[in-house]
DNA sequence: GATGAATGAGTTTTCATTCAT
DNA sequence: TATGAATGAAAACTCATTCAT
């Protein structure tokens, strides 16, 4: 059906010649096209289209369909890095530090919906992948988990958070905080068509966010 | 020619003429396959595969294929109405029934993978078919959080669950508990790989039970 | 798709015990379908849906879609042979006696499309169901060939019509009568598209016969 | 692993890299195909082999098989359009002219079977295709219409051919010899089988020529 | 580097036909 | 006789991948 679309091989200044380029858009396509379908739903040809070049380019730089989807998910992670820059939190006391990391970690994956989708694909399916991610990228990961570890020892040490046996570790608190927060993109169609409630849309946006931020304050909270 | 291949009347229980039970296991299988693999992973061939049937059989009964999955859907749904039965929870004081509600539905939750990870793979990919749930399947659902309605204004009414403007609605506190109990499948892999913390396995059992339960009750308890 | 339409066995009384009005049935349904879509596009079991009964009853009277399709073309044969009873051709004129036939035709031909399409595909493809015809079948159709001929004779022995050495057969006669009348089911669809005109429809009716009667009795007469 | 199966760079000029003739040759059978079954009697499979292609650059080039087969009509149509050339028609007395127009039409039909079939093949089952039909095909056949106006028109003029009331149209002759040229191909198993002439035979050739000659002629004249 | 054409191995779907009751 | 269930073979269609230029 989309054979024959021309195009001819003079012009098109803009499109020729500049590899990294090319390689950055069929990364960026490919995001896109494995986020929305999951790998095995995903389209070669459909990748090859978003962007304007030609399924042979694929293969040029990424050997097969898995190599991209590799090199696409690690990709991802990548881009993911831009965030946590400095948010400041250790000025701010204790909980007001935690609500801040929470309303940071809800607003990144809300606007990384694509990189979401990827890992929620990833799991369901063997999670082969994620075992062959970089140790920057599980840096990455243990990066937030640090950021957390030091406010709750501050709040801890402050008296303001649980210092108990049965305290929530920071790793606790980090797998409320993902659940809270992923949720949102992996059940918004089932939740909203059986209650109504649209997890990521804009006039539950508050209300989410208090009540997300309230259910992890709560369960530090002395 | 090559008569008397015998089978003869002997067991062979799954060959011979029951429709519904052929249906039944169709459908079974059908669950399986596409909970492994999602819509656009599973095969027909392995449907088919996986019972003792041919593909033929599939398309006798389904139509097609995503016949097939909208039938193994709903009745996924469908296999799920066995459970609520009476937890007993009108005997127990509030926060007792509130823990027993959440530890039957991680229970629940953990036991029937399968359909945790259908409505996984629906909600990432359109989530089409849940907007064709029948209102039985949708009164299910409600079913949970009436549940959970009764159970929080009893608290509210003794006096042990918050009752302020900002207290969590039922549906709020269904958000949580679901959010909590679903994370475990849908983000398993990642929080092994990353964190080696195994959400579903059984030394890590307890302790997720426990803070799953804790933070759910810190988040309505005064 | 069409699987369990269920149906019971009870009251149907109708329906069961009728052999030969079974088979009749059959071969009426097998008729429309194979005229419909001929041999190639014809499906079995549409023509078990036409009717109420089961495809198994086709194999247990026919054998296979073949057989069927055989015994379909020669009982559209014999239906057709109900008709050419006395037209009283022998009481007119010759020019009115031909005029009356090629109506007769006409009119036959009009109202049986079905078996002028089965004829007409059978054409097509390669026609080998017509090499087996019945006897009878083909002296049904020399039957129309010796009425022809009389009329024929009688014009020309009263000298009404052409007798000279290339003066047109009764063969040559029945050939142009049958391609008038065939080409206004043959070829309906392109004609009223190319043309606007309906071949056999009723705006055209009066006209297209007249053509037609003309252009037969200008091919014999003086 | 099996290197060295060579093909080297010989001759095997069917399947090199030429888009636009293996578009042409996979039409080119495709219409062989489609007219000797139909549509629906037609195999992807059969057409590919039918050249030295696979059924994948069917796929490849025409999407589906409809869309072929709907290439596969507009391109006979096309071809089509090479005759009609300029039979010299002005330069004869009308009758004359006729008589090569139709003898023109007769041999063209005649040498273009599988355009005729295919037509027939369109008309018995819907005839969308037909529907669908250029503007420049449909204008192919008015231009035939035209050339036969013209003779007419002149026949008329100088007093040779009907002019009363009830002297039939351009379009009237034109379905006449039609009717007359197509039932050749339409019929022909039926009237050899039943009648022993071979319409499109060589021995009958010059006689159902005359004869339809005569046919066309006598409606006209006089 | 870049491009369109080509391909083999699946995957879904259809169909005539037969079996068990 | 009658019926619904079952089946194997083939048909349409798809997809990741490679080749020639």
């Amino acid at each position: 059906m989309a054979a024959h679309q021309g195009r001819g091989s003079q012009d098109s200044t803009a499109r020729t010649r500049d590899p990294d380029r090319t390689r950055h858009e069929i990364l960026s396509a490919a995001i896109e096209e494995f986020s929305d379908k999951g790998l095995l739903g995903a389209r070669v040809d459909a990748i090859a289209e978003r962007i304007q070049t030609t399924k042979r380019m694929i293969y040029y730089y990424f050997g097969s369909k898995e190599g991209l989807y590799r090199a696409a998910l690690a990709e991802s992670y990548r881009r993911t890095r831009a965030r946590e820059q400095d948010l400041g939190l250790a000025d701010m006391p204790p909980e007001q530090a935690l609500r801040e990391l929470v309303r940071s970690t809800l607003h990144y994956d809300a606007t990384h919906e694509p990189f979401v989708r990827l890992v929620l694909f990833e799991n369901l399916l063997g999670g082969e992948a994620i075992t062959q991610l970089d140790e920057e990228d599980r840096a990455l990961n243990r990066g937030a988990l640090d950021l957390l570890d030091d406010v709750l020892a501050r709040g801890r040490a402050e008296g303001v958070f649980r210092d108990d046996v049965s305290a929530p570790t920071a790793l606790d608190v980090h797998q409320v905080i993902s659940s809270l927060a992923f949720f949102r993109t992996a059940n918004r169609a089932t939740f909203r068509e059986l209650f109504g409630r649209d997890l990521l849309g804009d006039e539950s946006a508050d209300h989410v966010r208090d009540l997300i931020e309230d259910t992890v304050v709560r369960l530090v909270r002395i």
